[in-house]
DNA sequence: TATAAATACCTAATTCTCTTATGTATCTTG
DNA sequence: CAAGATACATAAGAGAATTAGGTATTTATA
């Protein structure tokens, strides 16, 4: 087990980006692939991810598009130009965050 | 303003590598130090600082020793045996949690 | 072919951590 | 001598996640 405590808080740097990286996913697809990439380590909560999203949307850093597959109706989400702005400055605050953790817990910055 | 939303969670990895790389510290010696390694970026709030101490120290972590200074009392933490294997512990949690991020946000990992 | 597992969405109650707001008291400096 | 720094502490509230619950369709399996 691996701290989730570290997790607090990163939600929605990784919805941003991820949705910068590939388009536009769905709630279910988001969960799957981040679960993928982290080996595992890191499985989103449906509870944290659909009002994270929702937020987000709210926000107008996101917006949605319903998709029929077969009978079910999927919601992709995809930034919108004000999300693509945030979404880098997250990335941003993110590689600054590290760096000043690293100087804190007195960690080569390398 | 920086997320501070990164932030939470990394309180008490901070604390336990601060007591580990330095002895023994203080509370306000803790967020003095704090703030001046990270540049002002990390302001610890007392709030958030004297619950986690004391925390800690119920979890058999950290040991206190008050010391008389004129007359005023400081409490000193440091770590117990215990609490050197947690610090260790949280750090290489943090270093894993670093990498599992960049993974997800699809960051170098150099 | 029934049923379990996977896909796909959602919300509510609770928990955890931190912020904000206070409170007390001593020491130093202008 | 007053303001600011030092030094501790707790309580109320906010915010984000976990846990737990709900609905419904599709696919795999026993």
């Amino acid at each position: 087990m691996h701290s989730k405590e570290l997790l607090k808080g990163t939600l929605k740097t990784i919805l941003l980006r991820l949705l910068a990286e590939r388009g536009r996913m769905y709630g279910y697809e988001i969960t799957q692939h981040v679960s993928e990439l982290s080996g595992g380590k890191i499985v989103l909560t449906e509870g944290a991810l659909y009002p994270s999203l929702h937020k987000l949307e709210a926000q107008g850093l996101l917006k949605t598009e319903k998709v029929k597959v077969g009978r079910r109706v999927r919601k992709y989400y995809s930034l919108t130009s004000e999300g693509t702005k945030t979404s880098k400055a997250r990335l941003a605050e993110f590689e600054d965050f590290v760096l000043t953790m690293r100087m804190i817990l007195g960690l080569k910055t390398t």
